[in-house]
Order: structure tokens, then C-alpha cells, then sequence
DNA sequence: TCCAAAACAGGATGATCATCCTGTTTATAA
DNA sequence: TTATAAACAGGATGATCATCCTGTTTTGGA
């Protein structure tokens, strides 16, 4: 009744075939990640995705030979995509470490409220699912958390080159960022409610003196000043 | 091979029977969760938890109808109760709210470390698979986040009585202790690795300039300076 | 002692699921 | 054109799973 049936590229009836390992492969992927981002691994069948996709079960075992591969590709290609497009790219495009995570957080919660449904995060999803199922979950999803992490850290350490952020260890401040952010996420997935995120944020931000627009001198006594003691 | 059965209190092979129902609810209450919580919802089976109890089918489904209402049974009476356990009492306990959030992060991962093996937090284990996929599973998670933030903002607010914490928005203090508990046990489950709660939690300390021991006095005029912009 | 309800046993059932297998069609290179 | 492999179709299969059902034992009150 509900569920739209995913019609091939040309809506001929005739029994003329398009190979197209490429398309097919993404379609499943994109159906894939869904589910599992909104039902679980656990939760999705491959019945099921195979309805969505509108793909066969003979080319869902030759793409993906098990439920596992696909869950692998997913994770490598579309988690560790979303962290770089949602986090690590906008970071580095940003003037600094502290207003980078800022935007981020802000567009995050602005985009969750206008389409008014939290999803959460889709690391941490497939992590807190799979991590202690499968050692090969594992070590993929803690690879992209280790580049997460090291992203904001190698900003911090860009912000402290140019002069900025003399009292902030990157390592410590990006494995805080992290946190917050996955936790937030976890609240406002579990609330329904994108409003944590920017509390969350607000808190982050307290905490730190260094303000947005200040040159890089004025903030470095600042920060000096708090440093000693 | 490796699966230990239990088996019922007396080893009598006599066909006896001793009633204990609050006892059985019990095995299977702790059987569930502790898988639920290695292995999550989906991926446990009632044949397993049934094995593992040393519970027959009637008997489990006397005492809970469905997997699901034996999951909200596990929700509400032992995350709700570890929440209570590792967290609200020992930080009404603590001398303050700061140094009890210290206490916390310091005792789990100490904890952690020591038996080699993270878990994962209880409650966010489960909410990041049930949230999504039932409502009445949500508001329990739900409920249990916000009795969660809700102790540690009133701590705040009596050291705030106290004398202390003058600058400290006790909600926003709340929500980033909760997320960056949750965030760190996220990724120190992904990685195995307890040392990212120790991070997460000098970063909290860091950007705040309240000291342990130092009296309400002293510490107030501190945070008096900053709190003017 | 007796009876009704609770507590428990254990198998039946129908549905679902991931994987596999045998073919058929399409693309590619020789 | 032809041979070969890739791409895809679609059903088979065996296992697993949650729930249900019938029957037996135990318990506690009348």
C-alpha cells in the first residue's frame, strides 16, 4: 500500500535489459544506507531492501555476495562520506577550529529541525550496532572516528601556527568535540528533538574564552592569562 | 562447547518443581540484559535467552507476553537502574557537581580499563537501536536521558545555593556532561579503548577555571570575571 | 481438603531470512 | 562473428525466529 516500488530507468515493459553494474550498485547503496540508518543492520532484511531497490536477489549476490559486504560498503563509502562532507570539509574550509565546529553544529541543528525528524548521527548509529559484532565493523568505523578526530585536531594545530588557540590541546579539544556532537545527537535522536545540539554547543563554547572575531594576539593573551594557573 | 547452561537452583534430577517467579523473572531479566546490551535487541534471540536463563517457552512468556515488553522490562528496570547506579547517586553523593562528573568519567574508565572490555553505555546502546523503531521504546529511553540530565542540573543548582557555580547555566552544564560521557563511551566502545573518557573529561575541566578545593568565595569571584563577556 | 488461578513445560506453527544455485542475457575482446 | 566473462533473473533451501497453544504442576485461599 505504502511502499513505492522502485521502477528500473525506462518503464518499457519489454523484456530488454540495460547492464548497469555501476547504477545498480549505487541504488542499492543508497537504499541500504537508509535502512540501516533508520532501521538498524539488524532490523533491515534484504528482502526488503531488494523491494525498495527493485533489484533482484541474483544481483544483490553478485554486488554484495553477503549482508556483511554490504554493510562494509556502506560504512567505507557512504558513513565515512557523510562524516567528511558534514564535518571534515567544512572544518577545514572554516576560519578557525572553534568556529568551524560552531557552523557545523548550528547547520546541523538547522537542517534537523526544518526537515523535523532526527535520524542521528550515522556513525554512531552503525557504531553503537556493530562494533561489538563484527572486529571487521569495528576497525572500519573507528578508522573514520579516528579521522574525525584528527581533522579538528589538525585545524587546532593550523589555528595555533597562525598565532591562535596558545592554551588548547588538539587532541583533547577535537575527542571533546566528537563526544559532545555524538552525544547531542544521541539526546536529540532519542528527544526527537534537535535543541540539544545547541545547548550543547552553548556549553562547548562557555567554557572557552576565545571569542570569534578577535586577531590572533588579542585572543593569545587571553588565553595566556586563563593558561597560568 | 563454550555456552554454559545454567541450570535451575537444585541440580536434583528429580522431576520436583519449586515455583520462584520473582526469581525466573530475575534470570531472565539478567540473561536479556546483558544481551541486549552485548549483542543488541535484534540480534538476540529468545531461543538464546532462553538457553541461557535455563527457562523453558511457557515460562518466559508467562512472565513477559513479548520480546518487546520484555525489552521495555529491561529498559525500565535496568538501564533506568544502572543510570541511577553509576551516575545520580554517586553524584549526590559528591561534594559538588564538578568534582562529582569527575568522579563518574574517572570511576567508569577505571573500571573499564580493568576488565579490559568496553561495553558501551546501557542506555545509549539501547537507544540508538530502539529509538527509531518504536515510540514506546523512545519515551522510556527518553524519560531515563532526562532523569539523567536532570540530577546533575539540580546538583549544580545546589552548589549554586551553596554559594558556588555562579556562572554555570545548570541545564546547558547538564546536557554537555551527558553528552560528552555518552560521545566518549561511544567511541572508547568502537575503539576498545577507555582512554577517550579521560580526554572528554579534561577537556570539561579545562574550560572551566572552577578548581576542587577551593572555597565557594574564591571560586565565585573567579567566575564572576568571566562571565563578564 | 478442594478448587481456582498462577506458574511452568514443551512442542507446534507460520512467517521470515540470508544464502545459494541454476539459468539467461548483455557486454567485451579477439 | 564468436568465445568468454560479467551482469542479472528468480526460485530453492535450510535455518531461525517470535508467538501461540495445550497440558501439567504448584500454590494459596476457602
Amino acid at each position: 500500500m505504502s511502499g513505492e516500488i522502485a521502477t528500473r530507468s525506462g518503464s518499457r515493459s519489454s523484456k530488454r535489459r540495460t547492464n548497469d553494474p555501476e547504477g545498480m550498485r549505487r541504488r542499492v547503496l543508497d537504499v541500504a544506507e537508509d535502512s540501516f540508518q533508520t532501521r538498524g543492520y539488524h532490523a533491515s532484511s534484504l528482502g526488503d531492501l531488494m523491494a525498495a531497490a527493485g533489484v533482484t536477489g541474483g544481483a544483490l549476490h553478485h554486488h554484495f555476495p553477503t549482508k556483511k559486504a554490504l554493510a562494509l560498503a556502506v560504512i567505507e563509502e557512504r558513513v565515512a562520506a557523510a562524516v567528511q562532507d558534514t564535518w571534515i570539509a567544512p572544518l577545514q574550509a572554516a576560519p578557525s577550529a572553534r568556529e568551524g565546529v560552531r557552523a557545523v553544529f548550528e547547520a546541523v541543528a538547522a537542517e534537523l529541525e526544518q526537515q523535523g525528524f532526527v535520524r542521528g548521527c550515522p556513525l554512531n548509529n552503525l557504531a553503537h550496532e556493530l562494533s561489538l559484532a563484527d572486529a571487521d565493523f569495528r576497525s572500519a568505523l573507528a578508522r573514520i572516528f579516528s579521522g574525525w578526530r584528527q581533522a579538528i585536531a589538525d585545524k587546532v594545530r593550523e589555528d595555533q601556527e597562525m598565532g591562535g588557540e596558545g592554551g588548547t590541546d588538539p587532541d583533547r579539544f577535537a575527542a571533546l568535540t566528537v563526544a559532545a556532537y555524538s552525544g547531542a545527537m544521541s539526546m536529540a535522536k532519542t528527544a526527537q528533538d534537535a535543541g540539544v545540539l545547541r545547548e550543547c554547543l552553548k556549553g562547548l563554547e562557555e567554557g572557552s574564552p576565545s571569542q570569534s572575531g578577535l586577531p590572533a594576539k588579542r585572543r593569545r593573551r587571553v588565553l595566556r592569562r586563563q593558561t597560568i594557573r
